[in-house]
RNA sequence: GCCGGGAUGGCGGAAUGGAAGACGCGACGGACUCAAAAUCCGUUGGGCGCAAGCCCGUGGGGGUUCGAGUCCCCCUCCCGGUACCA
C-alpha cells in the first residue's frame, strides 16, 4: 500500500491537497473494534501477568485536561506493555461514595444514586473517546450494593480481629460538612480538605481502624520499597508514622501521696536538667488534683479557654506559650527534688502520655515557657565552644548529671533508661505520631456501618449473612450534626442478632478512604459473590505491578491501602503484603497558576480539541508537553505541533505527494534503517523510564529523517520505506493508538495492531557509524571531525593533533596533556 | 523552623562529568496562491565582526576537574509536605 497514492480514500480528510486523516471517523471506528472484540480484556491464563492500575476516580462527570494527562500515561503502559507480551490487567471503577453527590442531592433533590450513576456513564463515554482501554467486564463502583456489601463484610473481619473498635473521642468535626474527619482530612492550618472550613473538636462516639497497631509494619516495609516508590512520597509516610524512641517514666506527685504522672521523653539523658513539669490542659490528673484546691476556678477557665481554641490558634507556634502552674509538684526521680506541676497549651493529649519533663536547657519551647515563667534553666549537655543559641540539642557531653556525667547523648539516654528499668520507675519505649483511623462520617451517601445496638448485649455485629445493610432511600439529607439516616426510624429500629430484641443500627457511614483501600483487590475477582474475592485469584494479579495516582494521596490513600493489605494479609486473605509493588506519581496540569479545578474555574474542556484535533494529537500533546512526574502548564497551542507531526507521519503511510519506487538499495536506505533502529532504541528505553516526552522527540526526529530520505535523491524504495513505516507506526501504536492502528490497516496488515509485538532493535543497526570527534584545547572547542564510532585511542589522538587549528593553539610546543575519550572527545591541556 | 524538590532561550523543555539549548511552540523571512488558510523551505540565546571566527551565557558566589547545567560548600528565590509530636 505504500507508495500507492491516497488509499482507502473514504477516511482521508475533508480535501485540499494536503490531506489530514479524519481523525473523528478513524476514533470511532477504533474504539468500537477494540469494545467489541474486548481486547483488552484478560484471564488468569498467562504465566506473565502484569496489574496496571490507576487510581480510580470519583466519578466528577467530565473529563477535563488534567485527568486526560493521567488517563493517557496509564493508557500508554497498558497498550505498550500488552505489545511486550504481558497479560495486561487495566480496569477502571469508580470511587462513587461521597460528599458532591449527597451536596448535590441537598441543592437539587436528585438522588445520589442517579446523580452518581448519570456521571459514571459520562465519564465512561469520555474515556472511549481518549482511546483509553480497560477491561470493563472488572468494573467497580464503591456506591453499589454489590460492592459495599463487601466493604461491610471487610468491617466485620475487622471487628472480629479487635481491630474495630468505638470510642468517644474529641474529633475533627467540620461545622460546614457536619461530619467528622481524620486526622489526615485536616490540611492546611486546620481546615477541612473539603471545603476549607476551620475545623473544630468536639466530643463524640466514634468508629476507629486500629491502623495504630501496625505502625511498626507500616513503617519497616517502606524499606522494601525503596527505589519502586518515589523517594518523596516514601519519606512523607516516613514523617507521617513518625516513630519516636525515648523512655517514658513516672513521676509521685509531692503534695498526693499515692498519685504519679507518667511522662513520656526522647531526651531521659537530660532528666537532671528537669525544672519543671507540663501536662496537657485535658489530661486527666489535672481534675483530679486540682478538685477542692483554692485554684480550682482559676484552673478550670484556663483548660476552658484553651480547649474553646481551635486548631489552628492551639498549634500557631507564632503564638506565645500559654501555661499556668496548678499547686503541685512532681518529684524528679533522678534528684529526688519537686519540680513546679504546670498545664500549657503546647502540650497535646494527643501525644505521648500527654505529660512532659521540661527541660529548657536542652528544649527550645521549655525554654521559651521558662523565661516567661521566671523558671531556672540548667544545662545538663556541654555545648560546644562558641555556642551562642538558647537551648542546646546537639550531641555532646552531659554535665550537671551525677552519674551520667562526661558520657556522650547516646550512652546517657542508654544509661539513663537503664536507670529508669532497674528501679521499676520507667521503660524504653517507642511512640509514634500516627494516630487511629477514624473512620465514622455523620454523613448519608457512604457505607453504611454494619453493627447495632442492643440494650442487653451492646455492640453486636450484622452477620454476615445479613450482609449488605443497604442504603436505605430518604428524602431529607441535610446534615444536622448527626447522619440524615438517624432520623430514618425504618432503618434505625431493628432487632439485635443474639438476643432478638429490639435494637438500633448504627447510622455513621464509612470513610470513603475505607472503600479505595481494598477495590484493587476486587478487580482481581469483581464478580464473586461468596467473598470479596479469592485467594487464588488475588494472589495472581496482585500485587499491582504499577501504580499511577496524583501526589495528593501520598499519605491518605497510600497508607491506608497498606494497612488494609497489610491486615487481609494477615487473616489469611492473600499472599501479597504490600499492594503497590512500584508507584508513579504524575505532576498536575495547571492553569493561571493553579491546579484545574471546576471550583477555580480554569479547567479546559477538551471538547473543542477533540473536534480540531483528535484524541491522538491530545495524548501525543500530553506526552510530549514534559516529564510526567513534573507539574505542566497548559498551553492552548501545543496540540497544533503534534497533530502538524501526526498528520505528516500520515502522508507518508499514505504516500501522499511522493511515488516509491522498486530499486536497488543505496546508502540512503541503510542510513535510514540505521536511524529507524536508533529510535526503536531510544523510544524503548525512554517509555521504560516514564521519559515519554523525550520517545516523542525522538519520534518526531524520526519523521523528519523519514521525510528527508523520502525528499531526498532517488526518492524512497518501496520496501524500506515500507519496513521504516511499520516500525514507526509499531512505536506510536500505544501513544496514538487509533491513527496507528489506521495506518497499520492501510499498510496491508490484517492484524490488530494493538496485539502485535513491540519490535526489537538490531544492536548492529541501532549503532553509530560515524562519530562527531570534538577536540578541546584547555576546555574550549577549537576543532571537529567526523571520525568512524571505532576510532582507535592513537588514532584520535593523531587525528586531533593533525588539525590547524590546534597546531594554531599550540604554538608550535607540545601538548602538556592529553586526555583521549575515544571517539567523542580529545581534550588537549598546553599551559600558556 | 524542619524534611523534600526545583531555578536552562520569548515559551514548554533536552542534555551516562565531554559540542548547552535536542524536539516542539511562538516569532521572523521566503516558496506556493488572485488572496488567505493549509503545506513546504530557511532563520531564531546574547554581544562583536563583511567574513572566517571570537567573546559571553544554565538563579548568585566560591571550589573540585583537562573539562561542570550535571559533583562539593555557601547564599537567594520558588514549589510541595509537615509543623509545639516532648
Amino acid at each position: 500500500m505504500i507508495g500507492a497514492g491516497r488509499a482507502g480514500g473514504t477516511l482521508l480528510g475533508p480535501g485540499g491537497d494536503m490531506a489530514n486523516y479524519d481523525h473523528a471517523a478513524i476514533e470511532e471506528k477504533w474504539q468500537a473494534r477494540w469494545a467489541d472484540e474486548r481486547t483488552f480484556y484478560v484471564d488468569e491464563a498467562s504465566p506473565d501477568k502484569f496489574y496496571n492500575l490507576q487510581m480510580y476516580p470519583y466519578p466528577s462527570g467530565d473529563l477535563h485536561m488534567g485527568h486526560i494527562r493521567n488517563y493517557s500515561y496509564t493508557d500508554l503502559l497498558t497498550r505498550y506493555l500488552t505489545m511486550m507480551g504481558h497479560n495486561v490487567l487495566a480496569p477502571m471503577g469508580w470511587d462513587s461514595f461521597g460528599l458532591p453527590a449527597e451536596n448535590a442531592a441537598i441543592n437539587t433533590g436528585i438522588h445520589p444514586r442517579e446523580f452518581t450513576e448519570t456521571r459514571i456513564e459520562k465519564m465512561k463515554q469520555q474515556l472511549r473517546r481518549l482511546g483509553a482501554v480497560y477491561d470493563w467486564s472488572r468494573e467497580v463502583a464503591a456506591h453499589t450494593p454489590e460492592y459495599y456489601r463487601w466493604t461491610q463484610w471487610l468491617f466485620l473481619q475487622f471487628w472480629d480481629a479487635g481491630l474495630a473498635y468505638k470510642k468517644q473521642a474529641p474529633v475533627n468535626w467540620c461545622p460546614s460538612c457536619q461530619t467528622v474527619l481524620a486526622n489526615e482530612q485536616v490540611v492546611g492550618d486546620g481546615e477541612c480538605e473539603r471545603c476549607g472550613t476551620p475545623v473544630e473538636k468536639r466530643d463524640l462516639d466514634q468508629w476507629f481502624f486500629k491502623i495504630t497497631d501496625y505502625a511498626q509494619r507500616l513503617l519497616d516495609d517502606l524499606e522494601g520499597l525503596r527505589g519502586q516508590w518515589p523517594e518523596r512520597v516514601r519519606i512523607m509516610q516516613e514523617n507521617w508514622i513518625g516513630r519516636s524512641e525515648g523512655a517514658s517514666f513516672r513521676m509521685e506527685i509531692a503534695e498526693r501521696p499515692g498519685a504519679s504522672v507518667e511522662v513520656f521523653t526522647t531526651r531521659p539523658d537530660t532528666s537532671f536538667g528537669m525544672t519543671f513539669a507540663v501536662l496537657a490542659p485535658e489530661h486527666p490528673l489535672v481534675e483530679e488534683l486540682i478538685a477542692g484546691t483554692p485554684q480550682e476556678q482559676e484552673v478550670r477557665d484556663f483548660v476552658h479557654r484553651v480547649t474553646l481554641q481551635t486548631e489552628i490558634d492551639r498549634l500557631s507556634t507564632e503564638k506565645e506559650k500559654e501555661g499556668l502552674a496548678i499547686g503541685f509538684h512532681a518529684v524528679n526521680p533522678f534528684t529526688g527534688q519537686p519540680v513546679p506541676l504546670f498545664i500549657a497549651d503546647y502540650v497535646l493529649m494527643t501525644y505521648g502520655t500527654g505529660a512532659i519533663m521540661a527541660v529548657p536547657g536542652q528544649d527550645q519551647r521549655d525554654w521559651d515557657f521558662a523565661r516567661k515563667h521566671g523558671l531556672p534553666i540548667i544545662r545538663t549537655v556541654q555545648p560546644p565552644e562558641g555556642f551562642d543559641g538558647e537551648a542546646y540539642t546537639g550531641d555532646g557531653p552531659a554535665i550537671n548529671s551525677e552519674f551520667l556525667d562526661g558520657l556522650g547523648v547516646e550512652e546517657a539516654v542508654a544509661a539513663a533508661t537503664e536507670w529508669l528499668e532497674e528501679r521499676g520507675i520507667g521503660e524504653a519505649t517507642v511512640q509514634f505520631r500516627l494516630r487511629d483511623w477514624l473512620i465514622s462520617r455523620q454523613r448519608y451517601w457512604g457505607c453504611p456501618i454494619p453493627m447495632v445496638t442492643c440494650p442487653e448485649d451492646g455492640l453486636v455485629p450484622v452477620p454476615a449473612s445479613d450482609l449488605p445493610v443497604l442504603l436505605p432511600d430518604i428524602e431529607d439529607y441535610r446534615p444536622k450534626g448527626q447522619s440524615p439516616l438517624a432520623a430514618e426510624e425504618h432503618f434505625v429500629a431493628t432487632t439485635c442478632p443474639v438476643c432478638g430484641g429490639p435494637a438500633r443500627r448504627e447510622t455513621d457511614t464509612m470513610d470513603t478512604f475505607v472503600d479505595s483501600s481494598w477495590y484493587f483487590l476486587r478487580f482481581a475477582d469483581p464478580a464473586n459473590d461468596q467473598a470479596p474475592f479469592s485467594r487464588e485469584k488475588a494472589d495472581y494479579w496482585m500485587p499491582v505491578d504499577q501504580y499511577i495516582g496524583g501526589i495528593e494521596h501520598a499519605v491518605l490513600h497510600l497508607l491506608y491501602a497498606r494497612f488494609f493489605t497489610k491486615v487481609l494479609g494477615d487473616l489469611g486473605f492473600l499472599s501479597a503484603s504490600e499492594p503497590f509493588a512500584r508507584l508513579f506519581t504524575q505532576g498536575m496540569l495547571t492553569k493561571d497558576g493553579a491546579k484545574m479545578s471546576k471550583s477555580k474555574g480554569n479547567v479546559v474542556a477538551p471538547d473543542a480539541y477533540y473536534e480540531s484535533y483528535g484524541a491522538d494529537a491530545i495524548r501525543l500533546y500530553h506526552y510530549f508537553l514534559g516529564p510526567p512526574t513534573d507539574d505542566a502548564v497548559w498551553n492552548d497551542d501545543g496540540v497544533e505541533g503534534t497533530y502538524r507531526f501526526l498528520n505528516r507521519v500520515w502522508r507518508l503511510a499514505t504516500g501522499d505527494g511522493f511515488e516509491a519506487a522498486d530499486r536497488d538499495p543505496t546508502p540512503a536506505d541503510d542510513e535510514i534503517l540505521r536511524v529507524a533502529h536508533r529510535t526503536l532504541q531510544r523510544v524503548s528505553g525512554d517509555i521504560e523510564r516514564f521519559s515519554f516526552n523525550t520517545a516523542v522527540a525522538a519520534l518526531m526526529e524520526y519523521g523528519n529523517a523519514l521525510r528527508a530520505y523520502v525528499a531526498g535523491d532517488g526518492g524512497p524504495r518501496r520496501e524500506t520505506l515500507a519496513a521504516c513505516m511499520d516500525m514507526m507506526i509499531l512505536m506510536l501504536a500505544p501513544m496514538t493508538p487509533h491513527v496507528a492502528h489506521e495506518m497499520w490497516e492501510l499498510a496491508g496488515h490484517g492484524t490488530m495492531l494493538a496485539t502485535e509485538r513491540w519490535p526489537q532493535w538490531d544492536e548492529d543497526l541501532a549503532v553509530l557509524e560515524t562519530v562527531t570527534m570534538v577536540v578541546q584545547v584547555n576546555g574550549k572547542v577549537r576543532d571537529r571531525f567526523e571520525v568512524s564510532a571505532d576510532i582507535s585511542e592513537d588514532e584520535a589522538v593523531a587525528v586531533a593533533l593533525s588539525s590547524e587549528k590546534v597546531q594554531g593553539y599550540l604554538g608550535g610546543g607540545e601538548p602538556d596533556r592529553v586526555i583521549a575519550r575515544p571517539p567523542k572527545l580529545i581534550s588537549i591541556v598546553v599551559s600558556s
